[in-house]
DNA sequence: CTTTTCTCACGAAATTTATCGTACCCCACT
DNA sequence: AGTGGGGTACGATAAATTTCGTGAGAAAAG
């Protein structure tokens, strides 16, 4: 059986990076996703193979292994994992306030002037009382 | 010497945890963190203690030891931390983009209708714009 | 003074993550 | 049949993370 009952783990940073490349070049090979690695960072081809298979075995993408060269693909979406990711971010360290988190972002983006700043989070006080 | 040169490395999840705590109630020792740490889950006391030192050898959290119970503080601030996780999380899952992030955070709150994101976004175009 | 309590230091173990080498297999070609 | 290219499987390894036990010393209590 390749995927485990109950909720997915949360991909590690390696494990990131590969389901990065499988959304953005859909479903890949090893050998694909060994290229796509190497083209940030060198390493070996079955580091690649061992992470891919180390992903399955977790459930965190499938494959297709009805031809020689196994096909993987991710099982959850980039959207899915934004959102837990994001999730967890806000309670781990915006005390589960979203606004807190998405002033915080804007905050540091360098283009974002005060009154576009104070809109913004009028908005977002207006959203807080429902 | 306690602190290393170079930039601090980022804090794992129990080292977030550590410092979450010491943010909140300010500077403290072993023992307070400790007991702020067994109010989630429960852990022995020497694994506190040994949390804290390895966050002293990495430079994350600063030690008064003048007295015979240590006394530890953050060396990292809040709000620091949040914009180096926010900026590692934008890169990693939202292409560098922050107003893919804050959409993608707004829209799972579900207290935020149409018209409210309809504005935000329409800011975060301008913001974008410059 | 002796005993108990509190504290730090340090080593050790278990787990997770990441990387790689080696063995092995299948298939195409000579 | 033999060889080689390209593929999987799998164990070994190293580093990082987390947990805890034990030892030793200072200090407080008796």
């Amino acid at each position: 059986m390749a995927s485990k009952s109950g909720n997915l783990p949360r991909p590690t940073r390696t494990e990131l990076n590969i389901l990065g490349i499988l959304w953005d070049r859909g479903d890949c090979t090893v050998r694909e996703v060994h290229e796509a690695l190497n083209e940030q960072e060198h390493s070996g081809y079955t580091t690649a193979l061992k992470m891919l298979q180390v992903m399955h075995q977790k459930g965190l993408v499938e494959r297709d292994d009805s031809n020689r060269a196994h096909v993987y693909r991710a099982v959850v979406s980039k959207s899915e994992t934004q959102t837990s990711f994001l999730s967890d971010l806000t309670n781990r360290l915006f005390d589960g306030s979203t606004s807190q988190l998405v002033l915080q972002a804007l905050g540091n983006s360098p283009k974002a002037d005060q009154a576009q700043l104070d809109k913004i989070q009028a908005l977002l006080s207006e959203i807080e009382e429902n």
